[in-house]
DNA sequence: TATTTTTACTTCTAAATTGAAAGCAAAGAT
DNA sequence: ATCTTTGCTTTCAATTTAGAAGTAAAAATA
């Protein structure tokens, strides 16, 4: 089955699959919490709801942002990581924690602070891109 | 009245903010497009519906990302500029670009690329944001 | 000046999506 | 052997979206 994109814009293509409340927060989980299973992600802060985390686990599986596999110690958990389409996501991540940082904390005062990527922006994608991988292959042997 | 924010996250609460298909659309018709009235942000390829563009015109209002003003010359037409919050999202919608550039041509093959933007990320940037200031310091007297 | 067109919306309704809760089957732990 | 956990699916009400139509005032045109 194939998306219907709204234009040839590449940022309403990108919005397209991932202008919603919820996919980039899993984006988030993933890479900066290294977070892997469904439990994982259904126990974030945020409280997404299990339908809604099905089925977009579902569609970024389905444009080759992450990958799906069980581990052979495991025969019931999924393990949900990021491929390197969805490492490339990390600039777009950093950048949307550094403009809420900036400008949302006069709507939510306790905001938490990345005092990282504020430091060293680039320092940090880099980072958390090589951290990422050093995970991934951790568990894919 | 006041926006509910799901977590104390920055991603999270940005994207509680502009987390749908539509705001960061009209964020770049008026950054890249120099885009201003109602009319102007109707008539994109996307086809936004009226009464969503208006919903979000006046979201973005409230959170100080946009002004809405009237010229002395025009008691009809409404002009809506980027405030510098609101300028201050090229970083992402940069970034937005680059990856669907990227990424989602496998998807959408005739997607339009920003030879400037990958060339030059930075100064792309730079660019587009001095303009804009250029832009709107001409409309604003 | 009178009429037509434009602009900026609002309203309406159907369709789609979301959120919250519950249910369920298989695997794993006790 | 039973209880718990995991990874979902299902259900349904509530919210949001898409598309069309309507409206009032301003502006352009005849």
């Amino acid at each position: 089955m194939q998306h219907k994109f709204r234009s040839l814009c590449p940022i309403a293509s990108t919005l397209d699959l991932l202008g919603d409340k919820w996919s980039l927060v899993i984006v988030r989980d993933m890479l900066i919490r290294e977070k892997k299973t469904f439990k994982d992600f259904s126990s974030s802060d945020e409280k997404i709801a299990t339908g809604i985390l099905a089925s977009r686990l579902k569609l970024l599986e389905s444009f080759g942002l992450i990958t799906k596999r069980k581990l052979p110690t495991n025969k019931k958990e999924n393990i949900y990581l990021l491929t390197e389409k969805g490492i490339d996501l990390a600039p777009i991540i950093m950048e949307i924690t550094l403009w809420g940082d900036k400008h949302m904390r006069a709507y939510n005062p306790k905001l938490i602070s990345h005092k990282e990527v504020k430091a060293d922006k680039l320092g940090a994608i880099n980072f958390v891109q090589k951290s990422y991988r050093q995970f991934v292959a951790q568990i894919v042997d």
